[in-house]
RNA sequence: GGCGGGGUCGCCUAGUGGCCUAGGGCAGCGGUCUUGAAAACCGCCGUGGGGCAACCCACCGUGGGUUCAAAUCCCACCCCCGCCGCCA
């Protein structure tokens, strides 16, 4: 949710930002007019219900004739109250509205344009030259079937398109993986979280995923619970309706949760392999901060995200998001894209976003600062490893000729085994 | 799932239709006193909205309803605690 303040005193930089992220701005002039609207109402509700108490009092008083005449008059006040307790709930639902479908305002920062205009911060790691090495590329299907790691066609038979299963290796991948990333959270000062998958509809929505990202979102109907896309969702709301000492800020923490996409709409997209999958596990590193230290934290994210890849050895580039593909959360996203040699090119593994304070308004998070004074807060989330894409990456960049794979070091003692081989 | 108890401004608690403008205690903050501390005493002490301000309005788990008037009465739901059943 948008800072109405702010939006009251400066409306061209909403009308500004929505243009830059390819919305309607003219959103911006209805909120304004539904804002002012909403503000007539309740001033008008506020005169007429303090008329009605002042003439309740006198009732309660009274006797008799006088009793009997107040009586008249109040019922007559009640219709107006009613009428103007209406108009006001009217008002202010059609306001709320509106100021759920704005989005964050974008950062100055951030490139303007779509999916393909952002701009590239960082290259790091050296691209194999498998040509050179002689070495023909298998893509991380290929070669986890021939590892007996991954499973797509029993995942289809026993779920569908998009699901998979992690066998032998591929499992003990994932739980290595893991507890890397969950090792190197906690020596950075993340507090370890397993938060639950399922929500209620004011968790899903105070993170911003039922409003344009709805589609992709799996909902429990018999229940009214929602499938998590990302563990985003319960650590931002975990502190949801609370007021959090400045002093305890910034509080970082580190969930590792399976997630749930519906990816409606990419039919034919990335269909081969564990790319795109209706289902896997990350783990998200989750920031509450004061709003003025919220981009030196979303650096700090960002560090921790190139940190895993680099012990990951991973070649990878990092991309200033541009702002139509930013979500409408985040002022500004960076991506940490590692390069797939099957495909030959770089591919989202990682991404971090600076939400400001447009989560902490929706779910009510704020922080009350040493004068006692409270204001939102800033929040920001990063992914620390996505299992099946950082095991693709994994699998095709350390891939050697005879089809094995060799386990980069950091990982080395989660998994127990520097090399992992093809099965006969 | 069944039965029972409960949800009040950080915590505890009073309040069963109208001086409730939600009272009291604890904790916290400021002050008086003190060499210092404690005690005592005095003051401040929820969130949101509106207003330059005095001040006004909303919120007593949530949503409806009854009434001139609801923390209080009625209905539904949610959550917590206990017991029973079922399942892990």
């Amino acid at each position: 949710m948008i800072d109405l303040r702010l939006l009251r005193e400066d409306p061209d930089q909403y009308r500004a930002s929505q243009a830059a992220r390819g919305e309607d701005p003219g959103l911006v002039d209805e909120l304004v007019a539904a804002d002012e609207a909403r503000r007539a109402a309740g001033a008008q509700f506020d005169t007429l219900r303090n008329e009605q108490k002042v003439l309740g009092k006198q009732v309660a008083r009274a006797a008799g004739e006088e009793k009997a005449a107040l009586l008249a008059r109040a019922r007559e006040l009640a219709d107006a109250v009613k009428a103007a307790d209406t108009a006001r709930g009217e008002a202010a639902a059609r306001a709320d509205e509106l100021v759920l479908a704005l989005s964050n305002l974008v950062h100055p920062d951030s490139p303007r344009g779509g999916e393909d205009d952002f701009r590239v911060l960082a290259e790091h790691g050296t691209i194999r030259d498998f040509a050179a090495e002689g070495v023909t590329v298998r893509d991380h299907l290929e070669l986890g079937e021939a590892l007996g790691a991954i499973d797509v066609e029993r995942g289809a038979k026993v779920s569908g398109s998009r699901f998979y299963f992690l066998t032998g290796v591929g499992a003990l991948l994932e739980l290595a993986l893991v507890n890397l990333a969950m090792a190197q959270a906690t020596a950075n000062g993340l507090m370890p979280i397993i938060p639950p998958a399922l929500v209620k509809p004011s968790a899903m929505e105070g993170t911003g995923f039922l409003g344009q990202a709805a589609e992709n979102v799996y909902r429990l109907e018999a229940d009214d619970l929602y499938l998590v896309g990302t563990a985003e969702v319960p650590l931002a709301a975990y502190h949801g309706d609370e007021i959090l000492p400045a002093e305890s800020l910034p509080r970082r923490y580190a969930g590792y949760s399976p997630c749930f996409r519906r990816e409606a709409g990419t039919y034919g997209k990335d269909t081969r392999g564990i790319f795109r999958v209706h289902w896997f596990d990350k783990v998200e590193m989750f920031i509450f901060a004061a709003p003025e230290d919220a981009e030196a934290e979303h650096a700090r994210l960002l560090a921790y995200e190139q940190q895993m890849l680099d012990a990951l050895e991973l070649p990878y580039r990092v991309i200033d998001v541009a702002t139509g593909d930013l979500g409408s959360s985040a002022t500004r996203k960076f991506d940490c894209e590692a390069w797939i040699p099957s495909q030959g090119r770089y591919r989202e593994l990682t991404s971090t976003s600076n939400c400001t304070t447009f989560q902490s308004r929706r779910l009510r998070i704020r922080q009350r600062d040493a004068d006692g004074s409270v204001r939102p807060l800033a929040t920001l989330n990063g992914t620390l490893v996505a299992v099946p894409r950082t095991i693709i990456a994994i699998l095709e960049n350390h891939q050697q000729p005879d089809g094995s794979v060799r386990v980069p070091a950091a990982l080395v003692p989660y998994l127990g085994r520097e090399v992992l081989e093809p099965l006969g």
